[in-house]
DNA sequence: AGTAAGCCTTGATGTTGGTCAAAGCGTTGG
DNA sequence: CCAACGCTTTGACCAACATCAAGGCTTACT
């Protein structure tokens, strides 16, 4: 609409220090002089249209990144071709973990709608951890919770049925919703049926289906992109039996 | 057979500057200061006996382990018993990251034979890793690599069919134990058919008909936990497709 | 605004792997 | 050394989900 110059010179200046994700994504606790240092490492939006990809599988790693605004898929694919979502990425959450190793990208990462993203050099993050104890402490805490979340899928991928893994995979969504502050039982989802199906180790008919079978039993309601649950209890009961036994807390 | 107090000393104090496992557990470019410094704050050999646990989801986390010698498998279960074996760990793998984001552990470790486990106290590894910047990035690789291991397991749960899962699962195992100077294509199952079928997403009876599938084959030779891969080539080559397109290097 | 492409839904049919059952073998502990 | 238990194998049958196919709707591009 309006040329990018003539923005505000104040709605560009975000700095981590008056962030609204601050608590989503960075450790607590942190006194003034720190976030300066933080501010002064971290580089704020990058922006991207939706199907854009923030970084591919087998580029060089330099960077995390957070989500600010948006909504990311990352995805792994196999040599003929298959493709496996491991995992959908909404504001405050951080990608590219899976870099670190090899000093590579393991994985692609896709913005799902037009995002914008903060990059974490990831060389001066680490020289920062050495000097800020939380800084170090917070990332193990970061990376830690990627990989129960990641426990938590090959549960929902080896021991759950159809109707289980949608319902896990819509009260998810709607329990990181509520954190942000949207809705919990009504919203869009930016990912099609096909990209559900990939996470949740289904087809897309059988995602269409399901969805189509919560409806009948008045559950949800679906229009197209647009859902609503309307009984999301029922679905909380449809999952409480296959949930992680010790649940781990998000923070 | 003989009473511990006569093992000669020398035995016991096996420190990890001269631990044959070094290059698989450690950062490497330690120099001597920091090596003992380190050694200090390992506790080594804690034995388990098969079928011990040498922690449970939901108790307190304070420490990290190290297999030494045996075999481990990790788990979580659901609410209603469901079990979900999330890797089996060898020795110079490390147990127990999940268990930083919440300062409680997330799974289940469990010897599948006498053990022999190292312990690394966490809070004390992260003072140490303030102070040696390799440290603290040998973690952080660590833990990378965990997350890209489990997101393989979810293209193999996601997308792998039952003889892909299985060949995958044979020849990961075979690479593994070549990486430590054991035989490749010769060795005994430390698991039982039902934890091979609880990590790779079967039931025990596929996972018994699969092996005699290959068995028919010529590919492999079963006989009960003892396995010889006789055509590894043929197992590669029905895992090649759907391996990661851009598979990362172990280090 | 019109049109093509992509996405979603639904139905009919097929296949893989799960379930149930029984028997053999090994191992362990008394 | 024997008995009991647990693990494995194999067969018969079944269910859940995948596959194939067609039609409708939405969206995006010109």
């Amino acid at each position: 609409m309006t040329d990018s110059t003539v923005v505000p010179l104040q709605a560009l200046k975000v700095s981590c220090s008056n962030c609204t994700l601050r608590e989503l994504c960075l450790p607590l606790g942190l006194n003034r002089e720190e976030m300066t240092r933080l501010d002064a490492v971290i580089r704020q939006s990058r922006r991207l249209k939706r199907g854009e990809a923030l970084f591919r599988s087998g580029e060089g790693f330099k960077s995390l990144y957070a989500v600010r605004t948006g909504f990311f898929k990352t995805c792994i694919s196999s040599q003929d071709g298959r493709e496996q979502v491991t995992g959908f990425h909404m504001s405050g959450e951080l990608m590219g973990l899976d870099g670190i190793s090899a000093n590579v990208h393991g994985c692609n990462a896709v913005a799902l709608e037009d995002s914008e993203v903060c990059e974490l050099p990831f060389s001066r993050m680490q020289n920062l951890a050495l000097e800020i104890p939380s800084l170090q402490h917070h990332f193990y805490r970061l990376m830690s919770r990627e990989i129960v979340r990641d426990h938590n899928v090959m549960m929902l991928l080896g021991n759950m049925k159809a109707e289980e893994r949608l319902a896990a995979f819509l009260i998810n969504l709607s329990q990181r919703l509520t954190v942000r502050g949207f809705a919990s039982n009504d919203f869009i989802l930016r990912m099609s049926r096909e990209e559900i199906g990939s996470f949740l180790g289904l087809k897309l008919e059988t995602v269409s289906r399901t969805l189509s079978k919560f409806q009948q039993q008045g559950w949800i309601a679906v229009d197209h992109k647009h859902i609503q649950l309307v009984q999301p209890e029922q679905l909380k009961q449809l999952v409480a039996g296959c949930a992680n036994a010790h649940p781990t807390p998000n923070h």
